[in-house]
DNA sequence: TTTTGTGAATTGCTTCACAGCA
DNA sequence: TGCTGTGAAGCAATTCACAAAA
């Protein structure tokens, strides 16, 4: 059962989502839970979340449902997340600051351990935001991705320069991109790419707002 | 053909995506663009572009492919994006401001033009880039939306607010939402929400970086 | 009972392949 | 010839429904 007979991308982002809510019920000490219960609040069927975990494995009790802290630590070990990666950014303007500064990433596996930008005012100056991170040239992003064993990186530049500092990435070893310029990024192989596209968030609003007629 | 036979979301979203396309065709003065041409670029079919395109009327001309003006023309309307937008955002945190900031919005058809958040030391102030917005105090949104007819809102507050701040901007008559919380927002028929959840494109792409192994 | 895990049925989306038009 | 628009075919994802387990 468990990898390799082809996984559907969507049940992967779903089980981010069981995660998150396992993590709430675990707050409340909550024990165990079934399918329908963690899917009520979700808006996810059953069927849809006992299918989705199957594709990995069995973690559930028959007449009992699923524990919730061993499920929580299932997930976490399929996610990569039970232990905390290194993460690198690029761009150090409104929006890669604000990310740098954002809390919810290292109770989720990841840490900010690095900052590139290449313009001439913000190299060797350190982040606003507490963590005392110096801004490095791009040209120290080969050793400094080695050093620390990075693997994923986030891409927060203007879109005319997301392709050059996406290849700068991958040629340092980054393994991953977060990309949030608008536009298609090529890569090798082997390079896993998600982009988070405001574009198309914001359209696709405006679309169902024309649907349903004010 | 046009409305009402059901068209599926992934299409909206691609929709997008050619938009951009075709406006970089166009700054480039391309007159014309086949389906193929233009799916190249993106890594999408031909034929995905042509059922696409057809769920929403004829504007192909064979033998030639599409014009690029004119195609523009008919998905910004179809999107909804032929006129600007008014739109709202709520919590002027580091994110709401680096969104405040971005200049993407504007040449998208989107114009933040009021600004809440409800503590203290914000309400009053000026945003610090360029444009005079006050930040207002969540008790005036109601007027606000009334005022600038605004129909759409950015929610970038912390997870535990989410849910209040989105019953406020549905009750003051926003009908779609763009999320930025890690929360599934509940609203009433007739709004749309969109969430970009960080957590679950960080997730996916760890996730990732297992199934290759490094 | 309750609830899982899973084959079977179904729904939805994408690709194919070709008639028709320029 | 080149290219669109579209029914038919194929594939992928979801839901159904039930045997097995506690």
């Amino acid at each position: 059962m468990s990898r390799s007979e082809h996984i559907p991308l969507p049940a992967v982002r779903r089980l981010s989502l069981y995660l998150r809510q396992l993590e709430q019920l675990q707050a409340r000490d909550r024990q165990t839970v079934s399918s329908r219960q963690l899917g009520e609040t979700l808006g996810i069927s059953d069927a849809q979340i006992r299918k989705d975990l199957a594709y990995f494995g069995q973690f559930g009790h028959p007449g009992i449902g699923y524990r919730v802290p061993e499920l929580i630590h299932r997930v976490r070990c399929i996610l990569g997340t039970d232990r905390t990666s290194n993460v690198l950014l690029v761009g150090a303007g409104n929006l890669g600051r604000a990310l740098i500064s954002y809390r919810g990433f290292l109770n989720k596996g990841f840490e900010i351990i690095a900052v590139f930008d290449d313009s001439r005012n913000e190299v060797g100056h350190t982040i606003d935001g507490a963590r005392h991170i110096k801004i490095q040239h791009p040209s120290e992003m080969r050793s400094t991705v080695r050093k620390h064993n990075i693997r994923l990186g986030i891409l927060a530049v203007p879109a005319p320069a997301a392709q050059g500092v996406a290849d700068r990435m991958v040629a340092a070893g980054v393994r991953a991109v977060l990309n949030f310029a608008p536009v298609r990024l090529q890569v090798k192989d082997g390079v896993a790419v998600s982009s988070v596209d405001l574009a198309v968030h914001l359209e696709q609003l405006s679309f169902q707002l024309g649907s349903v007629g004010s």
